[in-house]
This record gives C-alpha cells, sequence and structure tokens, in this order.
DNA sequence: TGTACATCAGTGAACGCGCGTTCACTGATGTAC
DNA sequence: TGTACATCAGTGAACGCGCGTTCACTGATGTAC
C-alpha cells in the first residue's frame, strides 16, 4: 500500500518537530545542534535533511502552527472591542495567556532567531504588528489613555509579554485577574 | 618612560572595548565574531587576547561599567520610597531610562548573552534582583496593589524593560511622562 | 650620553575544533509483468 | 501469486567550512652599565 512509506515520512517528520520543540525548551534553540534534535528523535542525523532545510526551515513549521492556532482563535466568537470593559481586556489577557502557555517553547525560539536572523526578525515582528492592529482598535474607545495611542499599545503589549513570562508560576486564574486588574487601571485611569 | 606602555596597553584596551560596544550595537553579540571587534578597533586578531580572554570576559567589562553607573546612580541624593507619590515613579523611571539609554548596546548583548550562556543568565538575574529588591519596599505604601506585591513588581519591571524599548523613538520626556503615568495608574488604581 | 640587551604590545598566518551537511550504502516497500 | 527490478526513507561515517585561538616573529620602549 502507497500509504506506508508516506506514514513513515510523515511519522519521521512529525518526531523530529515534537523533538525539537522539546530541546528547545530544555536548551533554547541557539544552543541546540541538528544532532541534539535527531538523537531526542532517535533518528540519524542525515534523516533530517529528508524533511527540512536546516533548523530554519523546522523553527518556520512550527510557527505555522502557532500561527494557525492564533487565527482560530481571532475567527472564534465575536468579541468586545472596548477596553474600557474590563471583560473585554479579560478575553483578550485569557486567550494570549493560553496561546502563549501552549506554544511558549516555540515563541521563544521565535525570539532568540530574531536575535541573530534578519528574516526571523521580520517573522516577529509580523506577529506582534498583527496582534497590536487587532489591539488597537480596542483603545479607542478608552476616554483618557495614559499616553499616546501608540505609546499606550506598546507598553500593554509589554505587559502582555512579561505575563506570559510569569508562567508557570502563577496559575491561569491568577495570571488573567492579575493582568486584567493591572491592564484596565493603566489604561483607565481607575479600578472597577 | 614608563607609562607609554601601559598606556599603549590601556588604549588598546579601551579602542576594542569602545569597538565591541558599536559592533554589538549594530549586530548583536551573538552574530559578533572577535576579528569583527578587532577590526573595528583597527588591531590585529591576536593583540585580543592580550586583554580578554574571550568575548565574553569583554562583555563582564562592559557589564562593570553598568553597574558602576547604576550604583553611583542608587548612592546618590535620598529619593522618596513611597510609589503612592507619583513623583517617586517618576524619580524611578527617569533613572531607569537614563541608565539604559546609555548602556543600551550594552544590556542588550547582556540579554543576548544570557540566553546561551548559564553564567550570563545568573548576571542578569542578579542585575533584576538587584533593581527590584529596591523597588520592592517602594510598593509597601500602596493600598491597593493590582495583584499579589510579587506579581506587580514583575509587572513593574516588565514595563520599565518595554519602556526602554521605545528608545529613541520617544524622547527622554515623553518616555517619563508615559512610563509613570501607567505605573501610577496600575498600581495605584487610580489617576493623578 | 651611548651602547647592548631585555621586555613587552602588537601582528597575522596557521592550526584545529565543532558542527552542519553530504553521500554512498542498506533494507524495506512499491511496481511491472 | 511469484519474481525481478525500482524507488525511497533512513543511516552514519566522512568531509569541509567558519571561526576562535595560538605562537613565532617584529619593532618599539625600557633598563643596565
Amino acid at each position: 500500500m502507497r500509504a506506508s512509506r508516506e506514514k513513515q515520512a510523515a511519522d519521521t517528520r512529525a518526531a523530529l518537530l515534537a523533538a525539537a520543540e522539546r530541546v528547545f525548551a530544555a536548551k533554547g534553540y541557539l544552543n541546540t545542534k541538528i544532532t541534539d534534535i535527531t538523537a531526542e528523535a532517535g533518528r540519524s542525523a542525515g534523516s533530517f535533511y529528508n524533511h527540512f532545510t536546516g533548523k530554519e526551515q523546522l523553527l518556520e513549521a512550527l510557527l505555522g502552527e502557532v500561527a494557525a492556532a492564533s487565527d482560530a482563535w481571532a475567527a472564534d466568537e465575536a468579541h468586545s472591542a472596548d477596553f474600557s470593559d474590563p471583560e473585554a481586556i479579560r478575553h483578550h489577557v485569557s486567550a494570549y495567556w493560553r496561546v502563549h502557555r501552549a506554544h511558549a517553547p516555540t515563541m521563544a525560539a521565535l525570539r532568540q532567531a530574531a536575535l541573530v536572523s534578519e528574516e526571523f526578525a521580520a517573522v516577529l515582528d509580523r506577529f506582534r504588528r498583527d496582534q497590536s492592529e487587532d489591539l488597537a482598535g480596542h483603545l479607542a474607545p478608552v476616554e483618557r489613555l495614559p499616553a499616546a495611542p501608540g505609546t499606550s499599545l506598546a507598553l500593554m503589549t509589554t505587559v502582555l509579554e512579561g505575563l506570559a513570562g510569569l508562567w508557570p508560576e502563577l496559575s491561569e486564574e491568577e495570571a488573567v485577574e492579575a493582568g486584567t486588574r493591572f491592564l484596565y487601571r493603566a489604561l483607565n485611569g481607575r479600578d472597577y
């Protein structure tokens, strides 16, 4: 049957991706050698190049998964788009927390890759820009922003990234509550 | 005169440090080769090892300068230690902005080095811890923090780092004002 | 002050390590007849 | 269904590039007498 060979190739490819994510998490993208990945996946060094041209292309494949998850959420139910409403903020903080927790090693790998590669710096930029565009509209209804819209947005993004960095010290509930309150106050100048 | 040889050595050492800071800023610490530094400094590759055992030790020397600047500020005048007072926050935001703007390439290099080296990760941790300890006491007088003290502190630190990332888009005045208002609101739950 | 020797910063070609990448080979799976 | 050949995923030893590091050498500066 024709499916057998294809399946073997697909299995190996998947094994390499999963192994890479584990190794990236353990020692960082930049510190990871091709042979670290193949060893973790239980394959030979040469096998790697049947599936990827290099570590870069493998990371791109992992990022594709994150983008898919992110899009799935955005296309989800329509959500409130007014950050003078705590629930709208909570909804975004919660989504951000979940996506980044699920793909934390890949996103960390992207940040590392962006440090040494123009190409990945552009990819990271695009991720951030996509996210910012979503958020920018939500700031419009806020009456008294703490600073210019662009600056307020940049600081808000920073808080979200910093919040993701607190995983796994905080539970999801604690993180979402802390992030929501912190941001609501900063953006609106009052508590709720 | 004995000073001549010593001076030549000191000059070369200083030239290597200054060249390294420029090259780090241009292409990042991790992307920088020893020969990039020596070329920028106008010296031979071998000369480097008369002064440093490697790129790591050179970075340590640069970090020494940052630590000195940071200590100098801390030992400065006594400053208000109550973050329910906007002026206390402004004072810290301003100091953070100045130190990080002056040493931005070195701090960025440290963050990169921390990604691939346990040793520098520990150094970066120490920098952050020192800063956090200073700030922690200032949160005590705040009546209604947005989250647990440790979490509030972590998010505050994150905002400061993110603010530094906005240089050089923002002027010092804009950055200090935006950071102060953002943090005052987030921490105290009201505007001033 | 002058001469002979010692020291030392700097030089750059050469060495060698680490790791990414290749490639001839193996054995299993698929195809032709 | 059986046999002979073709294809393809996987293997791992070997190759070679890039770059950090060394070291014999140079010429200038310092010291002894």
